[in-house]
DNA sequence: ACATTGTGTAACGTATACATTACAAAACGA
DNA sequence: TCGTTTTGTAATGTATACGTTACACAATGT
């Protein structure tokens, strides 16, 4: 079973939301910057949990955050 | 921060697939039985990765197989 | 020129998702 | 009544998400 490819918009949702930085979206979310620049850049894919708690933040369904490549 | 309370339907969606077993699912997601039971027990949170998984077996969109509590 | 802010890298430690193996027992059919 | 299927428990190991600390550096403002 090969490793299913997700893509997330967390950097393009950042900015859109008034160009909110690393460190506000880790603070709102209860992480730290490095988790938030690991996931940016694709380093690992966050917890289910973490997912739901970002697609929260930015009011917007998990799937619009967080995409399967297709 | 408080940890997010999150449940799932597998174990409704899976009898609504022709009863399904918890060793088919395992199977067509690409774990083991032992995992299925556990999620379906609420001992854990699956990955983001295999949340997709199960989502997309069940043909659902992944909010209505995992929602999160309120 | 200097301090501050925002982002990035790297090393190491901890928590937890998931695998593996073994055993138990209820449900069901032949 | 016996074997098979399905579900469950428990113990232990591995992989990975996430934290912590430290350092670097460009951009900006004073």
């Amino acid at each position: 079973m090969d490793k299913l490819l997700i893509h997330n918009r967390i950097r393009q949702l950042r900015f859109e939301a008034d160009e909110m930085t690393q460190q506000a979206l880790a603070d709102h979310v209860g992480i730290t910057r490095q988790t938030v620049i690991a996931l940016e850049q694709g380093k690992y894919y966050p917890s289910l949990e973490l997912a739901f708690r970002i697609a929260l933040l930015f009011a917007k369904p998990l799937e619009q955050v967080f995409q399967v490549d297709v």
